[in-house]
DNA sequence: AGCTTGTGAGACAGACTTGTCTTTGTTAGG
DNA sequence: CCTAACAAAGACAAGTCTGTCTCACAAGCT
């Protein structure tokens, strides 16, 4: 079995041989950890990065990440909350209500957000999907986050229904909440197009709502002509 | 960090300890393998499973997987062509092409069949979007097979897209499958209608194309009455 | 009978895992 | 200035991981 993980830096056999410092030094070490506990668990998962790992690139002893964390699960649940906080709220919600006003506008304006996502060079998916799938067991509290965290996603989307004017809005929602999955999974794969594909869907489903919106953008324009 | 991986059977601290035997012990050692590493790798992903469990529940000596596998890597590529095998062909393929006859019909039908099995207790995922997700580097080669896996998946759709008369089957063909991948996802969280609401989804892409099917069936009326 | 081949059982190596402990600074507050 | 708290570095424990090795045994073939 493989076991070199190196995401960039090289690495040499040792864990604890130079490894790239991923937080600011000037920061607390508290800020350190968390930062580059973001950083890699949002790229790799939480199972796929060690504690050495973690230690080493925050530049903080392995006493002080015990200290601010009983466990590596704490930690992992620390990373979730602050992957809602950033990814979900700062990132997604912000861009999107940046982006358009009325709510049909702005359920479509998410996948206008996951376009420019799935097309950077670090696109690293969705790091709750892979925290979910990464643990089979579906008591684990960390899975329990995670499902948590989607469950967020999906309430936000259903206040935008709501707003729309949609009749079973939590369906709505999960109907939504299911392109937004699917797509990332498929960009996963390599498909750069996957979000303007799974807007079209959104186009039609909202049109069948009964929900008027303005004519598709010009990329979307693009993908249906080729 | 918690490490308990009981799969319904309790396991002692001991890696050795009386784990149940997966496969039946007529067959040859080869096909044991095969078949635990199948249930196994299926049902948790390839990391999460030890060579070790594998060893013990195929009731098979540790050398004698190495003699026909030569490294675990290799063994979860004959679980890829094996899951493709029976859950792409024998299973999905089969199963689609039996409940219906006219291709738009086929094309809904896969969400009948994600449905039932979305309701099974022991509803395992995708395994292929599982290692997908749990295989950071792109250039893997597990990795590189399971995209593969997948895009056969999306060939067998594609021709159902041509035969049903679609202008763009491939783009039709990756739309159905975001469908699909987004659904597994809603299933894994714990959405057991996630099918349903797949499919009402993709009846309104075939609408789109033109495409005529017949009414929904009964379990699709229920989702959208409630 | 003798020999080859495959097999089960298990020890073992070397690396990696999470988490604890000790030792040596270093820094901030009184 | 002195002390208390925090932090860095790293050894260490106990367990896991993949992969190799030996040894005994059993079936099939010549």
């Amino acid at each position: 079995m493989e076991r070199a993980r190196q995401t960039g830096t090289k690495r040499t056999s040792t864990v604890r041989a130079a490894t790239a410092r991923v937080a600011e030094r000037t920061a607390t070490p508290r800020e350190r950890i968390d930062q580059t506990a973001y950083e890699l668990f949002s790229r790799r998962g939480v199972r796929a990065v060690g504690v050495d790992e973690l230690v080493a690139r925050s530049g903080v002893a392995k006493m002080t990440l015990y200290r601010h964390y009983a466990s590596k699960d704490q930690l992992a649940l620390a990373f979730l909350r602050r992957r809602d906080e950033l990814w979900t709220r700062a990132w997604l919600q912000a861009e999107v209500e940046r982006r358009a006003q009325a709510p049909a506008e702005r359920l479509l304006a998410v996948f206008d957000v996951f376009d420019k996502w799935f097309r950077r060079a670090d696109f690293e998916g969705c790091a709750f999907i892979n925290v979910l799938l990464e643990n089979d067991r579906k008591d684990h509290p960390v899975r329990l986050a995670t499902v948590a965290h989607l469950a967020a996603i999906r309430a936000f989307l259903r206040g935008l229904a709501e707003q729309a004017g949609v009749a079973d809005a939590d369906g709505f929602a999960r109907q939504w909440h299911i392109l937004m999955k699917g797509s990332i999974i498929a960009a996963g794969e390599g498909d750069k197009e996957a979000a303007l594909r799974a807007q079209a869907l959104g186009r039609l489903l909202l049109a069948h709502e009964g929900i008027a919106v303005g004519s598709a953008p010009r990329a979307a324009r693009r993908l249906r002509a080729r």
